[in-house]
DNA sequence: TTGAAAGCGCTACCAA
DNA sequence: TTGGTAGCGCTTTCAA
């Protein structure tokens, strides 16, 4: 009893292998091991011995002796985004589906962040690694990520990226210039000519590939963005309604559209147009990409891109639980939602 | 080289140890040691030789030498739902600070599966054990789950309960019952009169604190509830749905304001009701409970009480940390939000 | 079917 | 300051 003051410690299989009077090599058969090999008669001794004394296997010490723990690692940038958290829901449904224990972590869209975070878990040695974040570019911190989970693969470790697929790991993606392609394509069919775009800085991925697909789509119909109308802004509500009350400020002059590459920006741009009098919808319609659960319950219902982020989580898992060697790289696939927030034009000319 | 197959496993301790000449011992106290007892130039030496095998200590191995991990474990009954990402948030804030890592598990709002998951997570042997989801009353889980959490404890565990009092450990609560009377003073201020009132199943003890609480103030007031409009339904966005849209049908009957006890179905009977033709903040007012990041993005905002769900998150895990030994219990406060889901009603009278 | 004992990767004590 | 070594709680041979 090493520690008095912090109470009498677990229970051991010592324990509970002494109250049934059996060894512990039986104990562990009858608890955790194939029970087949042990009289009946004794793995009932063991059980109730267990069940008398609360007995909870350790699970670290499993890990030791068995050489691989149930666990399954998730990095996200922020829990409190619904875009990470329903991914995370989706991740830790098919984990517990699979009887692993998931440890998340929380980078905070930081990279140095991100990669303290898979250098500390790798030291959990976990079944797989999921990361779930916004790959920056040019980040000083990209060559020493992928070799940490390079060497963490190596090990026999699986890793699959989540929405990013610049680094040579599995990989489950979203559509991300797919989807605002053809965005762009049916804001057009509805009448709009003059478009914004806000985004994040070209180095965040997806942004990029949002934009770049929105502008194709646009460019295909002779269309494009003018300059001005383009706005970086951070990648949150709070950028979202910044980059609407300065484009408010200085006058809409013919603007009739705003793509924000994510819906949690563009409900902030939303809510910056309200409060410069102008009515989304009406006068000035709003899109955003995502499709998360409080795009419907905005007023007006905003016009987005979904994504089924809780299937990407459940994907994520079945590819790293696969027995697939190679990258595997897998693409989710996105579905334009128009609603009131960009009704049709009925342009008169 | 025991899974050829699977890789050549991690590195150990022992290899960086032999790279760098020098025993395990010196290496474990160069890496993760008091460094002060080693030679300088060992001590280098041994960080050379684990950067070049990007050695990662083995955190189970480190937890079963040294008798204790550095975990953190939080159930919550569902991630992807605003009010426990919130606190999530928190309690990952928090544990990082201090160094730990967390493991998170998802009740699903079933005792069972909470319990199932108390278990397993006892396993891990984790610091504290933060558990945050509405307490059914009456459950037939409720002894087994005290009692898991008792032999948790008694081993040397930390136990925190987020929003739930009537179990014997540390609590953080949520003043859901003074709130709510609050609000109800609130709203009767405002000139409300007659009221609906949306609540999960009486069992739930969020739901019920928080009605008892709004009939208070109510009732101090001389006001009270028709029984006709109390509303039983689910936890739920769908749930508010539902309650809205059967009142919708039956005919408001002079109805003034609906009090669905989270914003979550406060939002979904306000959808409802805009199907149903009614404008929410004209027809009929809607407040709900916790603040959560949408209520002020809907259309009318939201009125609703605050909670600083984050911030229970973060004290949660301070008082999970602290040295004090007696269940502490911390009661946050909230705040009334009104909005204009409930404007100010000009009675004629 | 059982128990003794050798590890698993690491820490920490004890001697040197 | 160092290395040898005895554990930590468990699993899994290997003999009995």
């Amino acid at each position: 009893m090493p520690d008095g003051a912090e109470g009498p410690g677990a229970v051991t299989l010592h324990d509970v292998a002494r109250e049934a009077g059996v060894s512990v090599a039986t104990a562990s058969r009858a608890l955790n091991g194939s029970a087949r090999n042990v009289r009946t008669e004794n793995a009932s001794r063991v059980r109730a011995a267990a069940a008398k004394l609360n007995y909870r296997p350790h699970l670290s010490a499993q890990a030791i002796a068995r050489g691989q723990t149930r666990t399954a690692a998730l990095v996200v940038g922020d829990v409190a985004d619904p875009y990470f958290s329903a991914i995370a829901a989706g991740v830790t449904e098919a984990a517990e589906a699979a009887g692993l224990i998931v440890t998340m972590a929380v980078a905070g869209r930081s990279p140095e962040r991100e990669l303290e975070i898979i250098r500390t878990l790798r030291g959990q040695r976990p079944r797989l690694i999921a990361v779930a974040g916004s790959r920056i570019d040019g980040a000083a911190t990209r060559a020493a990520l992928s070799g940490e989970l390079e060497a963490y693969r190596s090990a026999g470790g699986r890793v699959v990226m989540i929405s990013q697929r610049d680094l040579p790991f599995d990989t489950v993606t979203i559509d991300n210039a797919g989807g605002a392609y053809q965005l762009a394509r049916a804001l057009a069919a509805a009448g709009y000519r003059r478009f914004a775009l806000f985004r994040a800085p070209a180095t965040v991925r997806t942004s990029r590939d949002r934009c770049a697909g929105f502008l194709a789509g646009l460019r295909e119909l002779g269309l494009a963005v003018e300059d001005r109308f383009v706005v970086e802004t951070e990648f949150t509500r709070a950028g979202g309604y910044e980059a609407a009350r300065r484009l408010a400020e200085r006058g809409l002059d013919g603007l009739e559209v705003v793509f924000a590459v994510t819906d949690v920006m563009a409900i902030g741009a939303m809510s910056a147009f309200r409060d410069a009098g102008l009515v989304p919808g009406r006068d000035i319609g709003v899109a955003g990409f995502d499709d998360i659960d409080s795009a419907v319950d905005v007023t007006p219902a905003l016009t987005t891109v979904a994504v089924p982020l809780r299937e990407v989580g459940l994907t994520a898992m079945r590819v790293a639980l696969s027995d697939d060697p190679g990258p595997v790289s897998v693409q989710t696939s996105t579905t334009v939602l128009l609603r009131e927030s960009t009704p049709v034009r009925s342009r008169t000319r």
